[in-house]
DNA sequence: GTTAAATTGGATACTGGTGTCCTGTTTAAA
DNA sequence: TTTAAACAGGACACCAGTATCCAATTTAAC
């Protein structure tokens, strides 16, 4: 349903959040997300494109959370790297239907929306202070 | 966000429910949905396969409706041709996960169920029968 | 039984998502 | 200034979803 680059960025985002003022190198950051380091950079970098996360090179340098825990929905970590696409116009290119989708694709837009307000309303510090017993991306 | 399979799917049961009874070629329905012909004759088949239509050989063959427009949901017909994949275990298989999600896999895993709860409260008929000036398939 | 309409099944090509590797650039520290 | 740590960017490999084509099978109608 979502790509796998968008569950290595959430995991990675997630990780980030768990110390906001840390910096993380892909290395640590690929361990612990058991993303695969080389393509975890690729993801990284499409987040720091969007401020997502802020990047510092050279030596001693690495990757921090580049918004506040509770100002960061994972909408937006989904939108920067594999946006939830709508449907806005028919897919078949319909005339009639531009401005008013039949009910089949609006019932599944529909569906899209309710999934994506779910990723809307949900802020990294939600993610990390909820009372779960399994903690995410940690095995104790 | 869906794959095309299932939008092609749906375009091609949505049309068989306009006339349950209706014998349609590959060829007619491939017209109606603007669907590749060669492609919506496999889809035809897995759709088929699991009796949500039903498939007559021969010369004046062709595909009906398998099952009664309101006993039908969308659900099925995406279940049938590519399936919406619910997170039911740890996708880093984390042991201690395994039972009981984190926050962000049950997070992810609430939004693809309601995703899914539309699709499985959606009938064929509900479709047919809404009160939508847009019909669909149709562009008049 | 012959013919033609129609689906079935297999083989093949194309494309984008996923994943790897290597070279270049930045930068802290010795 | 040299060195090594670390990210950046490009090129390439792989695979599954998408799409096409063709020969084989079924079947109605003559």
């Amino acid at each position: 349903m979502l790509s796998q680059t968008v569950e290595y960025s959430l995991r990675a985002i997630v990780h980030l959040a768990k110390q906001p003022d840390v910096l993380q190198t892909t290395a640590q950051i690929a361990k612990a997300t058991q993303v695969p380091a080389p393509y975890l950079s690729k993801v990284l970098q499409t987040l720091a494109r969007d401020g997502l996360v802020t990047v510092k090179r050279g030596v001693g340098g690495g990757f921090l959370l580049g918004k506040s825990p509770d100002k960061l929905t994972i909408y937006e970590v989904v939108q920067c790297v594999d946006p939830i696409q709508r449907i806005h116009t028919c897919p078949l290119e319909l005339s009639s239907h531009r401005k008013r989708l039949c009910s089949l694709h609006k019932k599944i837009d529909g569906a899209l929306e309710s999934f994506e307000t779910v990723f809307r309303t949900t802020t990294l510090s939600e993610l990390m202070n909820s009372p779960n017993p399994s903690v995410p991306l940690c095995n104790t």
